[in-house]
DNA sequence: CCCCGTTTAAACAATT
DNA sequence: TAATTGTTTAAACGGG
């Protein structure tokens, strides 16, 4: 909603003529694609609306459990079904962008990514759908009889020609009629696909009049044509989202497939690789972990099918197998939780951080940058399932660490007191070895790789690169990033593979 | 082997 | 009184 706005005012109905005209989408591009976008969206919502319900109820699920100590079955249960989901909407995606390589279409023009960077949650895709083809009945019912142009506030009217139905012999429409009758991609089973119309003709000549006086080239369907743009759009960035989700998942859970590699990003260089090294377990549960690692990822791989309701038993229970990120990746931590912060809200991963570095992360993230006990408690929860469960454990853990470390500072408030960091302090605790190779362009191919900065994450960025925020930091912090990108780059440059994602499937929509 | 940082557990005091 | 908050000690573990 508060995009509308701003995406209302992005392009004018003359530069979608222009982009139209241009061909950067042909006609029957632009159409295949509607029309493939709007069964993959519905597609798509359906699971997103069922995601949504069941995190409410997961929600409160753990509510409860947070009085009543133990975890409920139904709790694991839903958590298992909502990484099932992601993975459809995955799967999703990943069809939605093949649909668009294939068109070539992958590249919007540029005067629309800057807005459309901001991205839409399908909520408001929606909206804005329906709005449209409301305002698109609403013509309809007022018939010819009223020749007054479209009322839709969001255009500006720039052209009084297409007013009435004029048959335009344009580029446009010969090439349609050159088609196939069988294969438009906005008619079919009877029925106009163009989007929010639905209406149905009993054959093709009838259906080709109607394309061509009900959504001919006028405000109403370039302001339709801009709205899916804007879906297209939004999709691929929900797909770049989870493919990155995705490889973190994979890494955590070690998963050496046939399946090939996703590109290597550089958003999780330094998360990825630690996680990697991280989880080569030594230890007997060693086990549980490669095996509740199957289940999760076999949809990953080239099988098919994919369980609707996965259990993962051992998926949390692992006690101490896990690394840190050794200290002179604290900077890259910063990073680390922003790009996987979905990750970490959706698999039940104990992060790769210290107590102190976490707790120091709440504090800055706060506006204020200080929170009371209770407030990085509730951090805690609502950054990672991981901590959802065992209060008492981590929660004393909390405490004992604020008390502990010299860089925590209680400060007393009207109402109580707060904790702050005392950075200095916190970087003191340990002098970081250098052995700088400068590997600025990683960092910065990271940063540039955050299409959506919310304030939280600019915050932490603010707060961790000095680069590119204030200058909290001193360069010693920069070299030492640069030495931790550079281990991880020296140590594993051989797994960079070529990668296709061709492999994956677009899985049945599970009957939920 | 020791040192250090971290985690976990637990006891305890103070505060709400 | 019970819960929360804060401090402290101790043991275990792993990396350097």
């Amino acid at each position: 909603m508060v995009n509308n706005e701003a995406f209302v005012c992005a392009i004018t109905p003359q530069q979608m003529q222009q982009i139209l005209q241009q061909q950067v989408l042909s006609p029957q591009q632009l159409q295949l694609l509607l029309q493939q976008q709007q069964a993959l969206m519905l597609q798509q919502q359906q699971l997103q609306e069922f995601y949504k319900k069941q995190q409410e109820d997961l929600h409160l699920q753990l509510l409860q459990q947070r009085h009543a100590g133990k975890p409920s079955k139904e709790v694991t249960q839903i958590m298992a079904q909502q990484m099932a989901i992601q993975q459809q909407l995955l799967s999703i995606q990943q069809q939605h962008l093949l649909n668009l390589q294939r068109q070539g279409l992958l590249s919007v023009p540029s005067a629309l990514t800057s807005t459309l960077a901001q991205g839409l949650i399908p909520a408001e895709l929606q909206q804005l759908w329906k709005e449209t083809a409301d305002a698109r009945q609403e013509e309809k019912r007022r018939g010819d009889k009223s020749p007054s142009p479209p009322k839709t506030q969001i255009l500006n009217h720039h052209s009084s020609t297409n007013g009435h139905h004029v048959h335009r012999p344009s580029r446009r429409d010969s090439s349609q009629e050159s088609r196939s009758q069988g294969a438009h991609p906005l008619y079919s089973h009877g029925v106009c696909k163009w989007p929010g119309c639905d209406a149905v003709f009993g054959d093709f000549q009838s259906f080709l009049k109607h394309l061509n006086s009900e959504h001919a080239l006028d405000d109403k369907s370039t302001a339709q044509c801009r709205v899916q743009m804007q879906v297209v759009q939004q999709l691929e960035l929900q797909l770049a989202k989870d493919k990155e989700r995705l490889q973190a998942m994979m890494a955590h859970l070690h998963v050496k497939s046939t399946e090939p590699k996703p590109a290597p990003q550089p958003v999780n260089l330094v998360s990825n690789l630690t996680l990697a090294k991280a989880t080569i377990p030594k230890t007997s549960p060693s086990m549980s972990l490669s095996q509740s690692a199957t289940a999760p990822s076999t949809p990953l791989t080239s099988l098919p099918q994919m369980p609707s309701v996965i259990i993962p038993t051992s998926l949390h229970s692992m006690g101490p197998i896990r690394k840190r990120y050794s200290d002179k990746y604290n900077i890259a931590m910063d990073q680390d939780i922003v790009q996987n912060k979905e990750f970490y809200l959706s698999a039940e991963v104990r992060p790769p951080f210290t107590y102190a570095a976490l707790i120091r992360q709440a504090i800055l993230e706060s506006p204020e940058k200080q929170l009371t006990l209770n407030e990085i408690y509730n951090w805690f929860t609502r950054t990672f399932v991981y901590f959802r469960r065992n209060a008492a454990t981590w929660k004393n853990a909390v405490r004992h660490n604020l008390s502990l470390h010299k860089c925590f500072v209680r400060v007393e408030n009207v109402k109580g007191a707060v904790w702050t960091v005392d950075e200095l302090e916190f970087q003191k605790r340990r002098p970081q070895k250098i052995t700088g190779s400068p590997l600025v362009k990683n960092i910065q191919s990271s940063l540039g790789q955050n299409p959506t900065l919310s304030s939280l994450q600019a915050a932490m960025v603010d707060s961790s690169l000095p680069l590119y925020g204030s200058a909290s930091m001193g360069a010693s912090s920069l070299k030492a990033l640069a030495s931790a990108l550079h281990e991880d780059m020296s140590s594993h440059d051989h797994d960079e593979g070529s990668h296709s994602d061709s492999s994956l499937e677009l899985s049945p929509v599970p009957t939920l």
